[in-house]
DNA sequence: CGATTAAACTTAACATGTAAACCAAAGGGA
DNA sequence: TCCCTTTGGTTTACATGTTAAGTTTAATCG
């Protein structure tokens, strides 16, 4: 075995922890979704969108955390769905303009209630403090830039 | 646009907030590992392996947060590329034991450097106190059951 | 002891993650 | 105006995530 000293605490941990806090939040809402058929990417797209309005593909994937190549595929299977419609921006012929339809707003609207019930129970059983504090944490981590 | 007041605050940014600490973290490990073809995944199969001993196949799943089909296969092509090598456990012919071979020993030892200096950097910028925070935060957070 | 259930994988099928190559439109400078 | 670079998207190829179904071996129950 290689001397465990030669690594620190943080090397294993911490990229774990990140993902096993993640699957405590999104495993209740990914049964919740499983039942529409929808995954929890597509349910961020849809909350972005019904957010901020049409938007341009480059911002959905930095809102929602996701790559162009992997949006690209679902706006694709989105649009087919009947979820969203794109259309190209008339200033500029590069981006593409997501919208999302009345279809994909009563979908929100159908999962809005449990939803929240699951994340409630967040707040109250973890705490509106503690999850503030995690929020901070989280945010301060996220600005590092740890290549050099 | 479906009324914002629809959502709770956590709804959309919890997940989000825990991929893009994440992105923060691996993203650094993930360029360095590339230089020797591994992957992020593999490289947490490699550490489970070196600081446990042979493991059999759902601890790993466990250690790593992964899945046993997702683990299946990369342990098919670990074993091909002479990292890990796997036999079936005697007392319990259904256990898989797989155990870390010095050419995966040697992958660890030669990225060692390189990611303690990255997780140093954290530690530095970030702060061991808040880092301290951030681990206790995330693992209440992971004990909690959102079902019911 | 036999039948049933559970556990540890494995396989298959499809969606998403990721990197690299490509394309077309926009910007910038000589 | 003509490069040249940048930007927003797409495509491709392969790895991994995720669920469901199947297989073999253990454990449990009657």
């Amino acid at each position: 075995m290689t001397d465990p000293a030669q690594f620190r605490r943080t090397d294993r941990s911490l990229p774990i922890a990140l993902l096993r806090a993640r699957e405590t939040v999104m495993g209740p809402i990914r049964e919740m979704l499983a039942q529409s058929g929808i995954s929890e990417q597509k349910w961020r797209v849809l909350r972005v969108l019904d957010e901020r309005g049409p938007t341009e593909q480059k911002v959905i994937a930095d809102e929602a955390c996701l790559l162009l190549p992997s949006l690209t595929r679902m706006m694709q299977a989105m649009e087919a769905e009947g979820l969203v419609s794109r259309a190209a921006s008339e200033e500029d012929r590069r981006r593409t303009i997501v919208t999302i339809t009345d279809a994909g707003r009563a979908l929100i609207a159908q999962h809005a209630a449990e939803s929240n019930a699951i994340l409630a129970r967040l707040e109250t059983r973890y705490g509106a403090r503690r999850l503030d504090q995690l929020f901070q944490l989280l945010d301060d981590l996220r600005h590092l830039d740890l290549d050099q």
